[in-house]
RNA sequence: GCCGCGUUCGUCUAGGGGUCUAGGACGCCGCCCUCUCACGGCGGUAACACGGGUUCAAAUCCCGUACGCGGUACCA
């Protein structure tokens, strides 16, 4: 059985990468019948964030990726907040201490920076705390039994790091990049167990994973330098490690790490809530997000979720980082927009139009939408029709220098006055009446529609006239009309 | 600096020894549709980082270089 996790750390709103590594593990659990476990790795006390989680999981669901287990599911490997289970990474600690795989250390902050310092004048290749250092240091490794003792009894600071054996190979198969290898000796003795008494993430993980039985670890590919330290872990701990798939990074449109400065510059949102905010359906941020780094192999672009669940694996994700692209993700939205229906639309756009204009009725809202939706890139755009929920307050002047001529208002009185006579009111009885009018007048059915769309709407794009003039109503038009023969000139 | 990963149109990518005069999508440009703007349809622009090998044959395999990205924390 296929369990995956989602382990974010509650330091922020919900990254928009870290939505991506969400998906793919919600994908693979899907399309295996497997389990999607969502963990808080809240460890580190100075960024923790409280509103943090709540985000997580609004954001999760606003996706449609469904939790099965975590800390508002329950399940039977919890809890989910690592800061609830503390008890266990004491217990691998200590076993790990009695075989010898990790260290008491005593080092204070300012001696390792010196150490690093002075590796780096000295011009060595690893500049931590290694094989290669840590007999120079203050730790168990150095003291004796009784001065260790005695420095704990007196509750001295102190860590406890893993003790990296040097003149190693660590190999490890990454589902997405082949066969990985690390020498141990670039690889440091990491911390494990903080001063705080609270482990690192790469002892909690380590764990956890393990705990939580999960067998696929789907993660961004900063992780991958981790890993050879996590694959110690597992071995020293006597498990066996999941299989392990490094995600390539997405990066700005600019190259680099989307970092939320770069996005902000390039007016890029970097978090889930912030494309919620900008009006982006989720279908069309999930469809884009799966295509950065995966592809299907085949040229459909439009998938749901449930699509993307039977067409997904982890063999067709690329290995190169990809850069992000807004172009990309309004086209995808775009054609989420065109396959909903109006109502659904409504339903979207509601709250943007009603802090724009007001109170509207459902009915408004859904012919709006029905006028509208080709044209719009995200549902929310219906608040730009001033002209369907409002009045028309101006006109725009390009449109007015290169459309209202000296007989418009003559044409758009005229016209006001023949609707007036028309009792129907629909697409076909105004458009006869405007070529009618056109034909009587002798001139062209520009001079006479373009002047008209300015009138009724302020604007000179739109759908249909006709289509346009019958949403609008039939006393706004002629009112509009008259208003704008009397106006301009 | 060191370690690791990567490198096909501007961007996302297909392709994994011959079928590649390198395919698709976004963007951009043009045409068609048309009352405008879109949608849609059609067409166009544009790429195998570089240098060495291996091979009858390399975008595809190997090595090197360059460049990019990530890591190098008691952050994740």
């Amino acid at each position: 059985m296929t369990r995956v996790r989602f382990a974010p750390s509650p330091t922020g709103l919900l990254h928009i990468g870290g939505l991506r590594t969400a998906l793919y593990n919600y994908l693979l659990a899907r399309q295996t019948g497997g389990v999607f476990v969502l963990r808080i790795e809240d460890t580190d006390r100075t960024r923790f964030v409280p509103e943090a989680e709540k985000d997580i999981l609004d954001s999760l669901a606003w996706a449609g990726l469904t939790v099965d287990e975590g800390p508002t599911q329950g399940g039977d490997a919890g809890p989910y907040r690592q800061s609830e289970r503390t008890a266990r990474y004491r217990e691998a600690v200590d076993r790990l201490l009695d075989d010898g795989h990790a260290y008491i250390a005593f080092d204070t902050a300012e001696e390792i920076a010196e150490l690093r310092e002075r590796r780096q004048r000295e011009g060595h290749d690893s500049t931590g705390y290694s094989a290669a250092t840590r007999g120079e240091m203050t730790n168990a490794l150095t003291l004796d039994v009784g001065q260790v003792q005695q420095r704990l009894d007196a509750g001295d600071d102190h860590v406890v790091r893993l003790k990296v054996e040097p003149g190693q190979t660590v190999r490890f198969e990454d589902a997405v990049r082949g066969e990985v290898a690390f020498e141990t000796d670039t690889v440091d003795d990491q911390v494990l167990l903080k001063s705080d008494g609270m482990p690192t993430y790469h002892l909690a993980n380590v764990v956890d994973d393990h705990a939580m039985g999960i067998t696929d670890v789907i993660r961004g590919e900063e992780w991958l330098p981790s890993t050879p330290k996590h694959v110690l872990l597992y071995d020293a701990l006597g498990w066996k490690p999941p299989r392990f798939a490094h995600l390539p990074l997405i990066m700005s449109p600019t190259g680099g790490k989307l970092s939320k400065r770069s996005a902000d510059r390039l007016g890029i949102p970097v978090n889930v809530r912030q494309y919620r905010e900008a009006g982006y359906e989720p279908e069309a941020v999930v469809n884009f997000l799966a295509f950065l780094g995966w592809n299907p192999g085949t040229e459909q672009e439009g998938f749901t979720l449930d699509e993307l669940v039977e067409a997904f694996s982890v063999e067709r994700i690329g290995t190169s980082g990809a850069q992000f692209s807004l172009d990309k993700l309004n086209w995808f939205n775009g054609q989420v927009l065109r396959e909903l229906e109006p109502e659904e639309i409504a339903v979207r756009a509601r709250p943007e139009v009603e802090a724009k204009h007001g109170a509207v009725d459902a009915s408004a809202l859904v012919a709006a939408a029905t006028l509208l939706r080709e044209r719009i890139e995200k549902a929310s755009d219906l608040a730009d029709a001033d002209y369907l929920f409002g009045e028309v307050t101006s006109y725009d002047e390009t449109a007015l220098k290169k459309r209202w001529k000296d007989d418009s208002a003559r044409l758009v009185a005229t016209y006001a006055d023949r609707l007036e006579a028309d009792s129907e009111f629909t697409e076909a009885s105004t458009e006869v009446a405007m070529r009618q009018l056109a034909e009587d007048e002798e001139v062209g059915f520009g001079r006479v529609i373009h002047p008209v769309r300015l009138a009724t709407t302020g604007v000179s794009a739109g759908a249909g006239m006709f289509e346009t003039l019958v949403t609008i109503g039939r006393d706004t038009v002629i009112e509009r009309l008259r208003r704008a023969a009397a106006e301009l000139t």
